[in-house]
DNA sequence: ATGTTCCACATTGTATACAGTAATGTTGGA
DNA sequence: TCCAACATTACTGTATACAATGTGGAACAT
C-alpha cells in the first residue's frame, strides 16, 4: 500500500534527497576522494546530482556546519583544510570525551552491545582485508559513535561522530608517508577491556588508541598563518 | 574609506544579515522569549525582518543544527522541546567535557585570563541585580565558554557553548518553581580554585556548579511519548 | 616592459514563482 | 447524527530568474 512502490518515476521524494547527496559528499570527504581545499561549485554539483543549487547549498551549509567545508562569502566552498592547531584540539577533545565514554560503557555494558561491537569489527578486518578504504573509515568511524550510544549518550555520540570525520579530514593533510592502515586490534582489546569491567584498562587503551593514531600525523609544522618575516629574514636581511 | 559609510542605504551587507538574524532568533530561544515548541513560520519571520523566506530557511537550518530548533518536513520548524532523557544527556555530556577544562584551565592559566573570568562574573552580578534576563543568561554561557577558549581548544569551545544554550532549553521547560536565579557565587569559586592552581578543587567546583544547576530541574517525568492508553484507561474503561 | 584601468565572464547571493503536501472545513449520503 | 470523501487553504519544498560580487584578461598609458 505503500504510494511510492506505485509512482516508480517519483525519484525525488523530498527530504531523501539532501540525505542522499549529504551521504556522497560526506563519503567522498572522510574517504579522501574530494581531498582538502578541493572547491565544490554549486553549478557543478547541482548538474551532477540532478537537481537544483537551492538542495546543493543546503548541504553544503550543513557539511560546512559539521567542518567538513569551508564557505567564503562570493568565493564558494571548498573542503575544509584544517590547521595543525585544529588538529591537536580535535584529538585533545576526543581524549576527553571518549575517555569518559568507555568509562561509562565499561560500566554499564551489557552483552548484546559487546557483540555488537565485535561485529563491527569483524566487519572492519574484512573490508581491511579486501583493501576497501570507503567501508574501513565508515566502520572505523562506526566504531566510535557506536561506542558512545552503547553509553546511553547520543549527544556525546554526535560530537564523537564529528570528531571523528574531522580526524580523517586531518590524516589527510598531515599523515606521515609510511603509516600501517590501522588497528583493529586496538579496536578489540578495548572491546575486551569494556567485557571483562576492567575501567581504568579501557580508558588506558582507549588512551593509548587515539595517541596511536595521532603519531600517525605530523602535527609539528606551524599551518596558522606563516610569518613570512622570520621564514625570509636570511634572505631579506634585518628590517625596522 | 569605507563604503559601506557612503551607502547609507545598502542595509543588506551580504553575510551579516544572516548573523543578525540568527542571533536575534538565537537569544530569543535562549532567553525563553520564545518557548519550547513555538512554532516559527517562514513567512512571518520574512515579513518581520524583512528578507525574503530564503535567508529564514537558511538561518533555520543552522538553528536544528544547533539543536535549538527542530524541523519537521513538510510541517515546519518549531523550538526544540528536548526530552527530559536528552536532558539528562547534556548535562552529562557537560560534566564530561567541562572537568576536562577546568583541569586544562587550572594547569596552565594566566593571569589575563582570570581577570577576563572575573569581569565576566562582576558583569553578570551586575545584571542579576539589574534583573536583566537576557544578559544574565548570555553572560553565564559565556563564562562556560570563554573557560574553554582559555584552554586553548575552541573545537571544545563550540561544543559547550551548544550545550549551554541546549541547557537553558531544558531550564525552560523542566526547571521547578521556586529556584534561586543562578549563582554567581560558584562561578567566583571556581574561578578562585583556577587561579590558585587547585586542579582538583576546580574539577570539585565545576562538578558542584553543574549538579546545582541539574538540580533546579526536574528530569524524573517521563516524556518520551505520553502513552494515552494507560493515561487515561480509569477515564475510559479497559478496551481490547 | 610594466603597471593600471576597465570590461567581460563566471560564480555566488537573494528573491520570487510555482509545485507539492498536510491539515482543516464542508458537503453529500447513509 | 455520523462518517467519509472531497475541496479549500495555508504552508513548506524546489526550481529558476535576477542581482551582486569577485576574477582574469585585454587594452592602454607610462
Amino acid at each position: 500500500m505503500n504510494a511510492d512502490s506505485r509512482v516508480p518515476f517519483k525519484f525525488k521524494l523530498g527530504q531523501r534527497t539532501d540525505e542522499r547527496i549529504h551521504s556522497a559528499i560526506y563519503a567522498a570527504i572522510v574517504t579522501h576522494q574530494l581531498r582538502p581545499a578541493t572547491a565544490l561549485q554549486e553549478t557543478a554539483l547541482a548538474e551532477a546530482f540532478g537537481v537544483s543549487r537551492t538542495i546543493i547549498r543546503k548541504v553544503l551549509q550543513r557539511l560546512e556546519h559539521e567542518k567538513l567545508v569551508v564557505i567564503l562569502p562570493n568565493k564558494g566552498a571548498r573542503v575544509a583544510r584544517p590547521t595543525t592547531d585544529e588538529g591537536r584540539q580535535v584529538f585533545e577533545a576526543r581524549h576527553a570525551i571518549e575517555s569518559e565514554l568507555v568509562r561509562l560503557v565499561a560500566r554499564k555494558h551489557d552483552e548484546r552491545g559487546v557483540q555488537q561491537l565485535r561485529s563491527i569489527v569483524a566487519e572492519e578486518t574484512k573490508a581491511q582485508a579486501a583493501n576497501d578504504k570507503r567501508r574501513r573509515v565508515q566502520l572505523s568511524g562506526d566504531f566510535h559513535s557506536t561506542l558512545a550510544e552503547l553509553a546511553g549518550n547520543s549527544v556525546l555520540a554526535g560530537f564523537v561522530q564529528e570528531l571523528v570525520s574531522r580526524t580523517s579530514l586531518i590524516i589527510a593533510l598531515y599523515e606521515v608517508p609510511g603509516t600501517v592502515p590501522c588497528s583493529c586490534d586496538e579496536h578489540t582489546g578495548i572491546i575486551d577491556a569494556i567485557a571483562s569491567s576492567n575501567e581504568a584498562l579501557a580508558i588506558e587503551r582507549m588512551s593509548h588508541h587515539l595517541k596511536h593514531v595521532e603519531s600517525q600525523v605530523d602535527l609539528s609544522q606551524s599551518t596558522g598563518g606563516v610569518d613570512f618575516m622570520s621564514l625570509f629574514s636570511s634572505a631579506l636581511g634585518k628590517r625596522a
